[in-house]
DNA sequence: GCCGTTTTCGGCCCGACTGTTTTCAGTCG
């Protein structure tokens, strides 16, 4: 898939473009971006077919330069555009508090080309010396290298999710404070977070502003005001505070958890409808008409109210006009953890441990899935040890039920890692990769489906094999699998760790519009990890999945019965 | 560069905060 490439040379355009100071075109370029990164085909499959223009956002002229990258790696016009501004404007534009603007005034006027040359000019005192620059705006650039140079990836959500649950619970035990909500992507459960936001109602503005710049985790204060503040964790993430009055929460709502597209198209939803929608409330002219609460502004505009993880601008809006927006599956919808690791392979508890920790967690059976075969990395149970493993699961004396389980690798061949003889006797077997990923795509296909084809194999872990930020899902035509799942009630599995997330948001939505049925798992080394089975979840929600998609919903007595087992 | 129950041309979300200004441009979300 080139659709990664295709996204970053859009980006790119759009960065030079606003450097050289043309107007809307880099938004044009960006929507465009935007609309590839949400789609869940290969965008050489649709320019094959002709229908790039049907896609929101792009139009003749940005057709004809996805064509063009997917047959030259580049276009003429981003060459041209390099050419003529010669400089590393991605890392300068990542220094906070620089932007467009800035970057062409310094490259014009000190012909500053990247980090190292900012830095010399900054620390030879020639930057507060330009006219609009200032001593303050040196220092602040300097600040910003360090930070530019250290970090400029997004956060993942499961890393971050706590330290702002954390730092929401403090507002809220605060006197001034009466309401707060998370916003922003983080409300959205978005896989990874660039920063986090926070809204709140105050009865002193001030107090809790000074309370926030405050915090115990506050390295930095970047900016305050009486409505808006943010400051950076010493984790680096940067927070942002907004106070907003009682009847205006509703709507700052709506604005700031986004997306962005989403905001734009509510917002012209509201002119279409003669209201003017903005943080503030909904309007008619001058009268406000809602503004207290979310759902009466999506009602106002015809609306049904549209949850948080859907507002991608992925469809949701004319499900909401249609009224045939999903029921989304709940956080306390479910009854098990089917992927778990104990100290028999890789994990760190025992398996009482962890059906202790489930049991709190409220659900009704778990299973443990240690790692069996020849897998060496993962202290994989051989054959030899696997009598002792299933003897434990008589051993162990626990109030849950507790399938025995095991996760075997699926070889390049697509035959697993242990033979059948031994699989049988396992309750519930999970499959997956965990080497070769660089088959094609064809081959990786067919190697998952003829893991799918075995009898005792009831999941396919981590199906796509991706780790956020680090490595790319392996080449893999989902809708076979989707089709296959169908066919042999093998079930795809919705791996809940942070850096896998494995189905993907937008491969849950494929999967559920082939009426696929999946199941959500931690994948828990320790019993802690067992808490991540909320980013699952998120991810399901954020892929349109109801709880009827979600097998491990099911309550004990049908989940045997779904699988047939007992 | 995209798009159209106001438009095939003329719009494109808009407000807070900061720093450098003395009324505003740039950045950010």
């Amino acid at each position: 898939m080139k659709n990664l490439e295709v996204i970053k040379i859009l980006n790119q355009i759009a960065d030079l473009l606003d450097i050289k100071g043309i107007e809307f075109k880099p938004s044009a370029y960006r929507k465009a971006s935007r609309t590839i990164e949400s789609l869940n085909k290969n965008i050489e499959d649709i320019a094959k077919q002709g229908k790039l223009k049907d896609l929101p956002g792009i139009g003749q002229g940005i057709s004809k330069k996805i064509i063009e990258i997917l047959e030259t790696g580049t276009c003429k016009e981003f060459e041209s555009l390099k050419k003529s501004i010669p400089i590393d404007y991605e890392s300068l534009l990542a220094v906070e508090g620089l932007g467009p603007k800035s970057v062409k005034v310094l490259y014009k006027k000190l012909n500053i080309k990247n980090l190292n040359d900012l830095e010399k000019a900054a620390k030879k005192g020639k930057i507060k010396k330009l006219e609009g620059f200032g001593e303050k705006s040196e220092n602040q650039i300097l600040q910003g290298i360090d930070f530019a140079k250290s970090s400029g990836k997004r956060f993942l959500l499961g890393h971050i999710y706590d330290i702002a649950l954390s730092i929401e619970n403090q507002l809220k035990n605060s006197r001034e404070v009466t309401k707060v909500s998370l916003a922003g992507s983080i409300k959205r459960m978005k896989e990874t977070i660039g920063d986090i936001d926070i809204l709140v109602t105050s009865k002193d503005p001030k107090k809790t502003m000074d309370l926030f710049v405050n915090l115990k985790d506050a390295k930095d204060i970047i900016s305050k005001g009486p409505t808006r503040s943010s400051i950076r964790l010493n984790s680096g993430i940067q927070v942002d505070l907004r106070v907003v009055k009682e009847d205006e929460f509703g709507s700052a709502l709506q604005y700031f958890i986004g997306n962005k597209e989403h905001n734009v198209i509510t917002r012209k939803i509201a002119i279409s409808k003669g209201y003017k929608l903005n943080e503030y409330g909904l309007f008619k002219s001058s009268k406000k008409i809602a503004g207290k609460d979310e759902k009466e502004i999506y009602n106002k505009l015809g609306l049904d109210y549209i949850e948080p993880e859907l507002r991608e601008n992925n469809g949701e809006i004319e499900a909401a006009k249609k009224h045939s927006l999903p029921k989304l599956i709940n956080y306390n919808d479910i009854k098990g953890d089917l992927q778990i690791h104990t100290n028999f392979s890789d994990g760190i508890d025992t398996i009482q441990a962890m059906a202790k920790k489930a049991k709190e967690l409220g659900y009704e059976y778990i299973a443990i899935t240690d790692h069996v075969g020849n897998l060496s990395i993962a202290n994989s149970i051989t054959e030899k040890r696997i009598d002792n493993y299933l003897k434990a699961f008589e051993k162990a004396k626990t109030e849950i039920k507790i399938f025995k389980g095991c996760e075997v690798n699926i070889k390049p061949n697509g035959d697993l890692d242990l033979k059948n003889d031994i699989l049988k006797k396992f309750d519930f077997v999970v499959a997956s990769i965990h080497s070769n990923f660089k088959q094609t795509k064809d081959l990786m296909t067919k190697r998952i489906l003829k893991a799918m084809e075995n009898k005792y194999v009831k999941v396919i872990g981590h199906p796509t094999g991706r780790i956020i930020n680090a490595r790319k899902g392996y080449e893999l035509d989902l809708e076979k699998l989707f089709k296959k799942s169908n066919e042999t009630n093998v079930i795809l599995e919705i791996n809940a760790q942070p850096e896998r997330l494995d189905l993907k948001d937008i491969d849950v939505k494929a999967a559920v519009e082939n009426k696929c049925k999946l199941i959500i798992s931690t994948d828990a080394h320790n019993t802690n990890s067992l808490n991540y089975m909320k980013f699952g979840i998120a991810t399901a929600r954020r892929g349109w999945a109801e709880k009827k998609d979600i097998v491990n919903t099911l309550s004990l007595t049908n989940f045997k019965k779904f699988f047939d087992i007992s």
